[in-house]
RNA sequence: GGCCUCAUCGUUCAGUGGAAGGACACGAGAUUUUCGAUCUCGCAACGGGGGUUCAAUUCCCCCUGAGGCUACCA
């Protein structure tokens, strides 16, 4: 079986990839996955990855669709290697494609009525019959054609297939063989003069120098037909390898109604670009062990088509933010330094934030904080009792720690006791807590359960004597005051 | 309908011609400071049928199932 990556033919150095999005709106994360895949491979066999931009559908392709490409991609590092090709700029190449394939006789004018055949198609369609053009231009004789084109009859260029079966090496599938007799002569041109996709893509491929193709399997039956134009305009023939759907829990291709598929959603939402590079590049790719951490230069130095996986993978997003939170877990606070105050701000101006953190604040908040969240955002939706009051409290927690005989008066001697203490350490809050709590013959939990409701209006966190550290001397007082005022009610 | 692809725990990824392993999720316990944190343990799979073989999850065929493609869309 032939190798994907490289023969002796093959220079690497000269290894050309690419990753070709439609600019249509979001970012998918499969087309992440794909752009990926493509420049892990480019980077490993120090060729080149670029980026085509296939905006040729004016009707879907909108500018800041192209930016939401750039933006997304950049945001991973995933970046071109030269400047991007955008194929709308192309389309008078395309064309002198196609006549030059007319001219070598290898193609054809067709002149039916596309309307007609596409009524035909779905008659034929609807009674379970197969159909296939049948080549009813392709038996025009000279005179005919001379006068279709005198009359101005619209005609689209059809390429010839040869009645032979095609086969390939798949870099993922092994071989695939298509029969001759399944394919049909498509359209290269169509009666607008417009180039379709098929011919675009290869010409376009062809003069970008592309040698391995690594794509979804979308396309795994349009590659045959590919392979004639490539053949047809006499241009050497790139590898293939097909990358299996991304699925839904469904079991079918991940879309919208799954949930997210934009990464700039898992951007917004607090994913790391670091998570993101290592779930996308452990989906439906393995090194052949059994890792489920791989940093971004592992993924280099291992990635190889071979190890993509045949089928397709579901994606996983209860695996992704346990990823997310490992992570996150061993951040330090420099590397989300910015995106923090994003975040901050962003719950300012929802009024959800009363006002923004101190940075040395935050700075402390997030080591307390990290090893338990999932999301950066988080912090300022389930933890934003760390930079103001809580304005409620748990009610299963009011319940069971706010209703006991005499919290009210112990929680008021603790906070008491806390105002005098001279060194504000989770040490010496710790002291402090314990003793009491020997002297009136309570388990520090008796304590401890009914503080860090008062503090916090919730019943889980981080450590409490670490978490009343930071929350600092005033803030606690502050806090506990509001509470035992709402026990009294 | 036709064509193509695929098939190991619920999910993901390992694995070998000779008694199937990790991770997520889930469950239980521990942590006498909670927890969605951490640790420990547990649950759980080779779709079915034929072959080949001394022996198949592993190789071949069929079936079934799932998905994709079937345009003068990209």
């Amino acid at each position: 079986m032939l190798k994907f990556a490289t023969d002796a033919a093959d220079s690497p150095k000269s290894i050309r990839v690419r990753f070709a999005p439609s600019p249509t709106g979001d970012l998918h994360v499969g087309g992440v996955r794909t752009a990926l895949f493509n420049y892990l491979f480019a980077r490993h066999t120090g060729g080149k990855f670029l980026l085509r931009i296939e905006d040729t559908d004016k009707e879907r392709s909108t500018p800041a669709a192209i930016q939401v490409i750039l933006d997304g991609l950049a945001w991973l590092g995933v970046t071109p290697d030269e400047p991007v090709v955008y194929q709308s700029a192309r389309i008078e190449r395309h064309k002198e494609a196609a006549y030059q394939i007319l001219k070598s006789g290898l193609g054809y004018r067709c002149f039916c009525n596309p309307e007609e055949l596409t009524a035909k198609r779905e008659a034929a369609r609807s009674i379970g019959k197969p159909f296939k053009y049948d080549r009813t231009c392709l038996k025009l004789k000279p005179a005919e054609i001379e006068g279709k084109l005198a009359a101005g009859t619209p005609w689209a260029v059809r390429v010839r297939v040869p009645d032979e079966d095609l086969t390939f090496e798949d870099g993922v599938h092994s071989e695939v063989r298509i029969l001759g007799e399944d394919l049909e002569d498509f359209v290269l041109l169509r009666g607008d003069g417009t180039p379709t996709y098929m011919l675009a893509v290869v010409v376009d491929d062809a003069d970008m120098g592309i040698t391995h193709i690594i794509r979804g399997d979308e396309h795994l039956l349009n590659t045959p037909k590919q392979i004639l134009i490539y053949k047809a305009m006499g241009c050497p023939v790139p590898r293939f390898a097909h990358v299996p759907l991304i699925l839904g829990t469904d079991k079918k291709k991940l879309s919208k109604r799954h949930g997210a598929t934009s990464i700039t959603w898992y951007k917004e939402q607090g994913y790391l670009p670091e998570t993101m590079l290592n779930f996308l590049g452990l989906l439906g790719w393995s090194p052949g062990d059994d890792r489920n951490v791989i940093s971004r230069d592992e993924l280099i130095e291992l990635f190889d088509v071979s190890g993509i996986i045949p089928h397709g993978a579901v994606f996983d997003e209860q695996k992704l933010r346990w990823l997310n939170g490992q992570y996150i877990s061993k951040t330090d606070f420099q590397s989300v330094r910015k995106s923090l105050l994003t975040y901050a701000e962003q719950a300012a101006a929802d009024g959800r934030l009363e006002r923004l953190p101190d940075e040395a604040y935050l700075e402390q908040v997030w080591n307390l904080i990290r090893s338990r969240i999932y999301f950066l955002s988080d912090l300022f939706y389930s933890a934003l009792y760390l930079f103001q009051d809580p304005t409620s409290y748990d009610e299963k927690g009011m319940r069971k720690h706010f209703q006991k005989e005499g919290i009210a008066d112990r929680l008021k001697t603790l906070s008491g006791d806390f105002e005098s203490i001279s060194r504000w350490t989770a040490v010496s809050i710790e002291e402090t807590i314990r003793r009491r709590a020997e002297e009136w013959g309570a388990s520090a939990s008796e304590l401890i359960h009914p503080l860090r409701l008062a503090v916090s209006g919730v019943t889980v966190g981080p450590g409490l004597f670490e978490l009343l550290e930071v929350l600092g001397k005033e803030a606690v007082v502050k806090r506990i005051f509001i509470a035992v005022e709402r026990i009294k009610q």
